[in-house]
DNA sequence: TTCCGACAGTGGGGTCGCAAT
DNA sequence: ATTGCGACCCCACTATCGGAA
């Protein structure tokens, strides 16, 4: 297939917002790319629909790509080529090589026409923005090999990646998807949770729940495959992220834990931590270190050990579990790693799930995770059956300047500079945010700060501090980016105050 | 006809590892 | 030694579509 044909069809998606005439449009594609027989070309037109890539990285980022050659005049490129050069290009890593990937690079890159290098640099930066990813590829995939959407879907959480599931759907239709198990060793997507500002609006106290403690650390989903010691020698325990990147090799005591379970299989859900002399937990910075850290794991084991906490188990001894009630999981989890299950309180009186959140809170952990007991594990989806709680902080700050948006949000000032009061009575900034605003809201501070403004920067506008805005975030991070050595942590907007003077923001100090 | 679940988009701070300067 | 870049941890929130109620 020729890249123009996936091009086109990107540029096609982008330019309706109906999410059945994307879903057509990629179904099209995609059978078309099936008839060429190539399975993987069909993996590969499966993963560029959704604006995404085989090798999932290939090291290279927006810098890389802002210097391009002149594009090609007429289009020669096959998706096959394309795919090709892009596995050259995460296969040239080492000293000196950055040459040599920016050679061949531009050497991709010349042989695309213009909207192909556009496309191109969306793909590669991942963000095509064409109002397409996974939501609808999976429909799409579904209609073109025919098959139901459901059995697309449970086969995409179980495998972790749409690119193989497209293909078998599309040479193997039903038949093909039914094979698709839960596999040891073999990463699937973690369930998420959605959240709510508070126990009230998560615990309705008309039916028991359980509330999880929630940890802020490193999300874990650790296999346990004593059978494999026999067959190929490999790994007994594999360790994956949330987004089933492997960290195995750099969690050595997580491994012994696992490793030391009495199962001959398993596959666990949970999270890992640093916890301090005191067993109170780190900040995130310290466990998000440990866990990027490659160099010497084992004498980082040591200085920074993590300890793992588990809350749930999706298959154990050749059975898998994610079928079964929540409850079940749990009650085999308890039998199995009685020492490593995370704190939890089953309850179905609002209160006592409000006590449970303020102490744990008080213990300085995140929040809290209610649980439905009877849901299955809904892998990759953000479903009613878990939902998190957590503590929102609040603080007064003024607004020192203001970005340009870009996207949807393109001619609007949006991403907004934040600061607190200093010592001596200046501004210190603390952090950005673009989150909490509405359009209205938008247009409403575009207008706002640009009555405001007293000079440009590139996409910064900066303005004269006095709006005060009321600001929400979950913690207070020390930073060497501010001056003032504090950041806020998933910082949002409530509103704008107009009651408040600029005097009496808050300051650096009591956000320390 | 209204409601609501799922999704894409729009970005945030921090850290590590690597290559070039 | 320092800096820039890519990748990846943690994310919150709003607008929108289309099926469910």
């Amino acid at each position: 297939m020729q890249l123009a044909r996936v091009t086109e069809t990107s540029a096609a998606v982008a330019a309706t917002r109906s999410r059945t005439a994307k879903t057509a449009l990629l179904a099209e594609a995609l059978a078309e790319a099936a008839q060429g027989g190539d399975e993987r070309e069909v993996e590969v037109v499966a993963d560029y629909l959704a604006g995404t890539l085989p090798q999932r990285t290939v090291g290279v980022g927006w810098r890389s790509l802002r210097d391009r050659p002149a594009p090609a005049d007429d289009a020669s490129l096959s998706v096959l080529e394309v795919d090709e050069a892009l596995s050259e290009l995460k296969a040239l890593s080492g000293a000196g090589s950055t040459a040599a990937r920016a050679t061949a690079l531009a050497d991709l890159l010349g042989r695309a026409t213009a909207q192909q290098q556009q496309w191109l640099v969306g793909l590669l930066t991942g963000e095509l923005r064409q109002g397409a990813g996974d939501g609808v590829l999976l429909p799409a995939v579904a209609q073109a090999a025919d098959v139901p959407e459901p059995l697309v879907r449970r086969a995409v959480m179980l495998a972790g990646f749409p690119g193989p599931v497209a293909r078998a759907a599309l040479a193997g239709g039903a038949a093909a998807l039914e094979q698709v198990r839960l596999e040891v060793g073999r990463p699937l997507r973690p369930m998420l949770a959605g959240s709510e500002p508070d126990i009230a609006s998560a615990v309705d106290g008309s039916r028991e729940v359980a509330l999880d403690l929630k940890l802020d650390g490193i999300r874990l989903q650790a296999h346990l495959d004593r059978e494999g010691e026999r067959g190929d020698g490999g790994a007994t325990v594999r360790l994956f992220t949330r987004s089933l990147e492997e960290i195995t090799d750099r969690l050595p005591e997580v491994v012994a834990a696992i490793e030391a379970l009495p199962a001959r299989s398993a596959v666990l859900d949970g999270e890992v931590i640093a916890l301090d002399a005191e067993g109170r937990p780190e900040p995130f910075q310290v466990t998000g270190a440990r866990t990027a850290s490659r160099t010497d794991p084992t004498e980082l084991a040591r200085t920074t050990p993590v300890t793992t906490y588990l809350f749930d188990l999706l298959h154990l001894d050749g059975r898998d579990l994610v079928d079964e009630p929540a409850r079940e999981r749990w009650a085999a989890l308890a039998d199995l790693a009685p020492d490593l299950v995370v704190e939890r309180l089953s309850t179905s009186d609002v209160g006592a799930a409000r006590d449970f959140f303020d102490r744990v809170v008080a213990q300085g952990h995140e929040g809290v995770v209610v649980k439905d007991p009877q849901a299955p594990y809904a892998a990759g989806r953000r479903g009613a059956g878990w939902v998190k709680v957590k503590p929102r902080r609040t603080a007064d700050l003024v607004v020192t300047g203001v970005e340009w948006g870009s996207g949807r949000r393109e001619g609007w000032l949006s991403n907004i500079h934040l600061a607190a009061r200093g010592a001596d009575g200046e501004f210190v900034m603390v952090g950005k945010t673009f989150k909490g605003m509405t359009d209205e809201l938008l247009a409403w501070q575009t207008e706002r700060f640009l009555g405001l403004e007293t000079s440009r920067e590139g996409h910064v506008v900066h303005v004269r501090p006095e709006q005060v805005v009321e600001i929400a975030y979950d913690a207070v991070q020390t930073s060497r980016r501010y001056p003032g050595g504090v950041a806020l942590r998933f910082a949002r907007v409530l509103r704008y105050r107009d009651d408040k003077p600029v005097e009496e923001i808050d300051t650096v100090d009591s956000l320390r």
